[in-house]
RNA sequence: GCGCUUGUAGCUCAACCGGAUAGAGCACCAGCCUUCUAAGCUGGGGGUCGCAGGUUCGAGUCCUGCCAAGCGCGCCA
């Protein structure tokens, strides 16, 4: 509809240009809105206002002019002149009756489009550090990022999921150390706990666990552990060097092969945990993209090289250093440390090398903003790779401020005092936890108040899209109670009793799904799906309390009746976007 | 101190590339169940869009300054 007015219109443009009213280079470019009152009619174009300066009149004008200019269309019953210069069209309300016919032969495809037109993109989001289960934050990033890459695909594009293990790198090490610690306790030694090491129930599960199945044999002496470690914090010494000195340690007492098993363990079943969670909340990867690997494999050598190569790595007080500040970035970056070891950023860097040369055409990492002061650093890297920097979008989704009614909720991973997201799914359902993560834009602080969040009451809005959905099925169960069948050709044939306010609104809402798709994707805003759901919902529960449907009039039983299940269609198709459940009865 | 993000109704949030009278939910008030599920519907009150300038036909939206909140400013990840 919005491409026919805008035809429409241009015609209207090549007629003034003729006529002289409009330069002859006028190459307009034609908005048409939907109008958001419906006394402006059904769609709304301002272009007599962007024109008006150019062609030296005043809008008003420029708009009368076009629309006596413009083309008869059975379609459109009226063209007004509206405001300062609107000019607003009204449709024939049948001219959209035609969608629900369309929605019924579409069906769960009905909305998905091909803008995308195969293009590869990548999906980068969680890639939370292995050292721990998920918590509450993380789940925002999970939901966001999954039905993000959900909405491009819908919309053409090719997406590929991924998360980025950090499985390499000091807080891997401090975790294994945990571990060990907590083995060694298990196996009956008596020894303090380090400040700075994880203190999570996980960790002693996995150690009682290691133990169950190894027994003794990654056992040592605590006194050869405890050996010459300096002080930690609690004893007025540096917890940094204390942690540092019992990595060091447990690497020794155990050697290289016992060590890496150990650490492996310990990562495999995090990981793994992590890995059901994800898939429990509804949220599946194309691929685990090990951080190891790239150093392992020689890609960050590889990358540096490249770097050096392009001249942009120098040696100072030791250390290798990234010129990103002749890039855009505040300061330069290390990439290898005094000690020889490469920085997180370095294999970061060989990470985005590594995504580039899979041919992506573009590339989204999705963070959380703590880490927006990393973005100028990465895109110095891509540029110093020479390629182009326009091809990352990163998005940041600010972290959520954990509630229990009025209480602030306190989270750390290290302390192990924070609400998981296994937790958080077990107390509100997969489908309402995603649905209160996807409620706001992305980069909204938020409020998460748990609750809110588990209250199985009214005041949890994903029941209220659930139920419109439940509505239509126990309507259709009423039906067959009834004896009645539903005829879809009949309903089609009697599509125009379908006049009351009601109708045409639903319809309107309906027509309208695809354009909201495209939008919600390109602007990477699964929130506005959710908003849309939440107005169609309202529509249907409105139209519901309105009109009976299960009418003795054959004719307008079915229009009716072909209506309510375009309607169930297009709850389905978002709610299955989002990975949300529809339940037949509630 | 510098940088990024945010600031809209009592609370939580929307507002499509700058567009017409800034909208929802919750809470509050008043109504609607012999009729397809009342987890619903209808109506009502409630606003200096943080503040001040600027850009223009038009600004919650763009620009500048200020105020406030969150985050960042490691040879951590």
């Amino acid at each position: 509809m919005k491409q026919k007015i805008e035809a429409l219109i241009l015609q209207a443009v090549e007629t003034l240009k003729q006529n002289g009213v409009l330069a002859q280079e006028t190459n307009p470019q034609v908005i048409i809105e939907r109008t958001r009152d419906a006394q402006h009619g059904d769609y709304a174009s301002n272009l007599a206002l962007t024109l008006a300066k150019a062609a030296k009149t005043n809008p008003r004008q420029l708009a009368e002019q076009l629309i006596a200019a413009l083309p008869e269309d059975a379609v459109i019953t009226k063209v007004e002149l509206a405001g300062p210069g609107f000019i607003n069209f009204f449709i024939d309300p049948y001219a959209q009756h035609a969608i629900i016919e369309t929605i019924h032969q579409a069906g769960p495809a009905y909305g998905l489009s091909q803008v995308g037109a195969g293009k590869k993109i990548q999906v980068e989001f969680v890639s939370a550090n292995p050292t721990g289960p998920l918590h509450v934050g993380h789940g925002r990033g999970a939901a966001y990022g999954s039905v993000l890459a959900d909405l491009l695909q819908a919309v053409g594009f090719n997406v590929h999921r991924e998360y980025y293990v950090n499985d390499a790198g000091r807080q891997m090490d401090i975790l294994a150390t945990s571990i060990w610690l907590r083995y060694l306790e298990e196996c009956g030694e008596v020894l303090p706990f380090p400040s700075n090491g994880y203190r999570g129930e996980y960790v002693r599960n996995i150690a009682w666990d290691i133990h169950d199945k190894s027994g003794n044999e990654y056992r040592r002496p605590v006194d050869l552990v405890l050996e010459d470690i300096p002080a930690d914090e609690p004893q007025g010494g540096d917890k940094e060097l204390h942690i540092d000195a019992l990595i060091a340690r447990t690497k020794t007492l155990l050697g290289a092969g016992l060590y890496r098993d150990f650490f492996q363990i310990g990562l495999n079943t995090i990981l793994d945990d992590i890995k059901d969670d994800l898939h429990e909340f509804g949220v599946d990867y194309q691929q685990w993209f090990s951080e190891r690997q790239l150093m392992d494999d020689g890609s960050v050598e590889q990358a540096l090289a490249c770097l050096r190569a392009g001249g942009h790595l120098y040696e100072k007080e030791g250390a290798t250093w990234f010129a990103s500040s002749n890039l855009g970035d505040e300061k330069d970056r290390v990439v290898v440390r005094e000690n020889g070891q490469y920085t997180y950023f370095a294999s970061d860097i060989a990470y985005h090398m590594n995504k580039l040369d899979r041919g992506f055409e573009q590339i989204i990492d999705i963070w959380g903003a703590d880490h927006h002061g990393y973005i100028p650093r990465v895109r110095a890297a891509i540029q110093a790779l020479g390629a182009d920097e326009s091809k990352l979008k990163v998005l940041l989704v600010q972290f959520a401020t954990l509630y229990r009614g009025e209480e602030k909720v306190q989270m750390s991973t290290r302390s192990g005092e924070f609400v998981t997201l296994r937790q958080l799914r077990n107390e509100v359902g997969k489908d309402a936890a995603r649905f209160f993560y996807v409620l706001r834009r992305s980069e909204q602080h938020m409020d998460f108040d748990l609750k809110l969040a588990t209250s199985k009451s009214n005041e949890n809005p994903v029941f209220y899209v659930q139920y419109a959905y439940a509505r239509v099925c126990s309507v259709l169960r009423q039906l067959d109670e009834k004896g009645w069948e539903r005829n879809l050709q009949l309903g089609i044939d009697n599509v125009r009793l379908l006049s009351a306010e009601h109708e045409n609104q639903l319809i309107a809402t309906i027509a309208r799904y695809p354009e909201l798709l495209e939008r919600a994707a390109l602007q990477y805003e699964p929130h506005q799906l959710i908003h849309y759901l939440r107005e169609l919902a309202h529509e249907f529960h409105t139209y519901y309390n309105a009109h009976q449907f299960l009418v003795d009039d054959a004719g307008l039983r079915n229009a009716r009746l072909n209506l309510i299940c375009a309607v169930k269609q297009v709850l389905a198709n978002g709610l299955n976007l989002l990975n949300i459940n529809t339940p037949e009865s509630m």
